[in-house]
RNA sequence: GUGGCCAUAGCUCAGCUGGUUAGAGUGCCAGGUUGUGGCCCUGGAGGUCGAGGGUUCGAAUCCCUCUGGCCACCCCA
């Protein structure tokens, strides 16, 4: 019978991990507050047709990457690619922007997608981010930006480059497909096999192939295209974050996989993750979005960041928090006869607010303290014949291998005399 | 989805061109120390050699298939 194994792609959170995911996305959680964006949770499935409207049907993500399903009435299914869909449904629905415009909020959760898994590129992955909906204003382009920006400095991971660039309302986007299927179709038979697809399902893609690099570099650029106000828009945007103070860099080839995405686009780059996954995430603005959806219209702006990928490269930076200590204290007996007065100082530490392991094995002192040694826990409490008889219990400082003995009513105080000397 | 590399103890890895009962370090458990941890000494447990099939007198080692990981491509988080 063969071992059942965690599904491909996919991996579990140990608890030697769970200090560096805590310091993540609290993180996330504290910048993104900090900002007046409020929590909002969406299924992690939902109809097929929301990600083939707004993500785009012809789109990489829609087309071979969802994990699809029917349920028992025929429906069709996605678990969620990515939630900025999922979210613009959710606040319009609710007509959340009713209430307030624009709309703040903030998530963190799992997302699917079915490519090849490898370092950096699971099934099912983690996603932090922001959605800022029902106003258009590039200084919400910047707002959103600038979280994204706060919160790497937050965890200190340094090397983070911000790319932007803007593809311009959907007149000029029409203008400069049009333009660069104009440019490549007289060169179509020396093209590569993708480039040849690209041409005819999404021109804009041709500007990230490297085979034909020479093409590209003679391809007309968006910029010169744009009218006047998607290029003021978008100088707006840069003068925004320069104020705020986040360095950023055009790049006009930064074009995003989406077809949702309007005027401002963003990605966030780090040289120690290898070439194709060097992203740590981005966003853009999506003012179509609503409409595609058969939403009121509704501008939006926001950004997505992948946790797996903002962690590997803390490990490598060697900022992220190693484990926590398992708990603060542990009870042992010394014999089995004091077993139950044991338990029941741990319970009285426990109502106070310790982290307590009680320790119920037989083995010998010098093995118990070794294991909460290894607990990581600061204080160990002691309890052997000798205390039961006189009604007192030793309190041990497992860093400064000191201890004391005390009354019993005393042990709660002892106690967190100890442990408050870890912080 | 296409191509390449890889899979041996909980973990990190040895194991030469196929040759008896598959090893080391570390971790785990126990003893040394019948009430005091991080060091030391001794011993023990732990492996269907990723799974299945094939070649062979004999397979961890060679061949095929599958599964999983990594890398490149595609693309993205």
């Amino acid at each position: 019978m063969a071992e059942i194994a965690a599904p491909r792609g996919t991996h579990d959170i140990l608890p030697a991990e769970s200090a560096s995911w805590r310091w993540l996305l609290q993180a996330h959680d504290r910048i993104a507050e900090s900002f007046g964006y409020r929590p909002i949770e969406t299924p992690i499935f939902e109809s097929t047709e929301l990600f083939a409207r707004g993500v785009g049907a012809e789109t990489d993500i829609v087309e071979k990457q969802m994990f699809t399903f029917t349920d028992r009435g025929g429906r069709a299914l996605s678990l969620r690619p990515e939630s900025t869909a999922g979210v613009v449904r959710a606040v319009l629905g609710a007509h959340l922007d009713q209430e307030r415009r624009p709309v703040r909020v903030h998530y963190r959760g799992p997302m699917f997608r079915a490519e090849r898994p490898q370092a950096g590129r699971q099934h099912q992955f983690t996603q932090v981010g922001v959605e800022c909906i029902g106003e258009r204003s590039p200084d919400l382009d910047a707002e959103v930006i600038e979280i994204a920006w706060r919160f790497f400095d937050a965890l200190q991971l340094t090397g983070v480059r911000l790319q932007v660039n803007t593809l311009g309302d959907a007149e000029d986007r029409r203008r400069y497909r049009d333009a660069l299927v104009a440019y490549y179709s007289p060169f179509r038979a020396r093209l590569c096999d993708d480039c040849k697809r690209r041409l005819d399902i999404n021109p804009l893609r041709l500007l990230d192939c490297k085979k034909d690099s020479d093409l590209v570099a003679g391809a007309p650029v968006m910029w010169d295209l744009l009218d006047a106000g998607s290029k003021a828009f978008f100088n707006d945007v840069l003068s925004s974050l320069e104020k705020a103070g986040v360095p950023a860099t055009v790049n006009h080839r930064i074009v995003r996989g989406l077809d949702y995405y309007a005027d401002t686009v963003f990605e966030f780059w780090h040289d120690s993750l290898h070439g194709a996954q060097n992203s740590l995430g981005g966003g853009g603005r999506y003012d179509g979005l609503a409409e595609l959806l058969d939403l009121p219209p509704a501008p939006g702006t926001g950004y997505a960041l992948g946790a797996e990928r903002i962690l590997m490269v803390a490990q490598r930076l060697g900022i992220a928090p190693g484990p926590d200590p398992d708990c603060d204290a542990v009870v042992c007996s010394v014999e089995t006869p004091q077993a139950q007065v044991a338990a029941t100082f741990a319970r009285e530490l426990r109502t106070a607010g310790v982290r307590v392991v009680l320790d119920v094995s037989e083995r010998r002192l010098d093995r118990k303290l070794r294991a909460a040694d290894r607990l990581g826990a600061r204080a160990a409490v002691i309890v052997g014949e000798e205390e039961v008889r006189d009604g007192t219990v030793v309190v041990r400082d497992l860093f400064e291998h000191a201890q004391q003995r005390v009354g019993s009513p005393e042990l709660t105080d002892a106690v967190s005399r100890v442990i408050r000397m870890r912080a």
